[in-house]
Order: C-alpha cells, then structure tokens, then sequence
DNA sequence: ATCGGATTGAGAACGGTTATCATATACTTT
DNA sequence: AAAGTATATGATAACCGTTCTCAATCCGAT
C-alpha cells in the first residue's frame, strides 16, 4: 500500500493521507474509530485535524482501500480493505474484534435473497458477545 | 400486548405508553424509527413529546417488548418483539424491510462462534440490496 | 519557481438521541 | 373519594459523532 494507490484512486499524496494510511498499516489492532485514529497521530507527531481524518477515511473508503463498520456504541471502526469479504465477531466486554468468513452462511445469505427476489449489494454479520479469555 | 404486559414490566401503565404500544401494533409497517411514532401519534390526536417516545421505546426494549435495530442510515428502528429471533434484508432504495430466518445460518454462528472460544449473547445479520419488484 | 485547483485545520453546524427540571399523572394509603 | 408520594411527562438544552464552511496552505503540472 503506497503512493501509487493513492494516486490511481485519484488522490492526491498528500501528508495526511500517506500518515493516516501509515497508522493502518501499522497499528496493532485492525480495528479503528476515527478518534482512535487522531490520537494515534498525534501520539505520532501528527498535528492533522479530526475533520481531516474523517475526510480522509472517507474517500480512503471510496477508493476502496478501507471499510467503515458499524458495531454497537456509536462510533464507526475503519479497517484496511484486504482482499475480500468477511464478517466479525466482537467482545462486548474489551471491544476486541475477530474476523471469520464461512462460506456456508455466504451460500445461504445468497439463496436466501434469491427466493425473496432481493439483489443483495453488501451485507453485514455480527456476532455479539465474549470470549472466554478475557 | 395489554397493560398487564406494562405492569409486569414495571410500568405503569400511562397514556403515552398505551398510545405508543397501539402504534406499533396496528401500524402497516413493522419498523419504525422514533420519529416515525411520534408523527404517527401526532396524527393520531396524541400530544406525545419526541423526547417521550424515545424513553418508552428504549423502556420497552429493556422490558423485551420492543427491539431495537440499527439499519444504515443513522436513525435506529423499533419494532415489537415478536417469539423469536429474525434477521433482516433491507432495501436501499426504499427503505423496505423484511425478516427472515434460516436456521443454517444460525447453526453454523454458533459453531464459528465456540471454534473461536466466543459466548455470543447476541447476532446481526442484515443483507442491503433493492427488491426486484421495487 | 509559479500558478490554480485540491486539501487542510479550526470551529461552527448538524442530526439523532439523551439529560434536565419543573409540572402533571398514576397508583397507594387514608 | 381525597390526599399523598413517587414516577412520568414535555419542552428545551445538552450531547456526541460526524459533516460542513471557508480562509489559509499545499501539491504537482507547467
């Protein structure tokens, strides 16, 4: 993830945007609120505003290069696009976030819009709960 | 779904929540947001405060009466829980909302779920596209 | 290096929801 | 049936996450 995508998703590369995708890349978690974001950058030096990290996250997400989710609180996490769909499981205790895929309920979620004449663009799954770990 | 439903609740039984409790009874639609009821008590003659019916709605979702969704598009959705548990497809175009359920999808949840050490308490699924018909 | 359009930062504005608080209403006790 | 007491209500302010506004700044093609 480098320059080139920014520019080929007709960005230009600019500060922010290289130090925003930097913290994505590089954060422990996958899983980041926007806020999460701003002080991630701050604690890195960065002095880029909040309404920049949105706008940023924002087209980032129009370029395909992140995902927005919305889980339970309010806020919306960002994650990097990897290749593909999955879905997530997340502790409503620690906050913590595990991705799965299952081609099983991807098959049935497609049948499913299928019987019900309904073309389905994107969906979202969401295990609520907590690990035993923790 | 009487007043004996609000007492056993811990209700009492007021105005406002009967009022509210009849909305979303003999209203077309299943889901509603907030300001959905409102206006629809409005034109029902009632004098219910907005502020009044987001506390009884979230009061009824404590009591298992009412669920609470969060769809895309910010405002959250009530409706009356029925028996049992269901998940949604909604249209992005209309706004449209039907539930289904599928007891494939929710097997394997539970399985993803305890390969990955997780006590789920709670699931999501809902699939966003347009109706064929719409 | 210069120019012009895109980007940024600060803070105001926004939309949905919740909190505040004085008044009104249900239920209990007489 | 009336009074007493705690709870509920309504209007509005506050809140929180997010988006908008706009002057100042930056990027990159020339």
């Amino acid at each position: 993830m480098d320059n080139q995508d920014l520019r080929k998703a007709g960005l230009k590369v600019t500060l922010p945007r290289m130090k925003i995708l930097e913290i994505l890349e590089n954060a422990e978690e996958n899983h980041h609120t926007a806020e999460d974001v701003y002080k991630l950058l701050l604690k890195a030096g960065e002095e880029i505003g909040l309404a920049t990290v949105y706008r940023v996250l924002t087209q980032f997400e129009a370029a395909g290069l992140v995902r927005r989710h919305h889980f339970e609180g309010g806020q919306a996490v960002f994650e990097l696009a990897g290749d593909g769909h999955h879905d997530h499981m997340v502790s409503v205790k620690t906050g913590k976030v595990v991705e799965f895929y299952d081609e099983i309920i991807e098959e049935r979620q497609r049948i499913i819009a299928e019987e019900h004449g309904f073309k389905m663009t994107s969906h979202t799954l969401i295990l609520y709960g907590e690990f035993e770990d923790e």
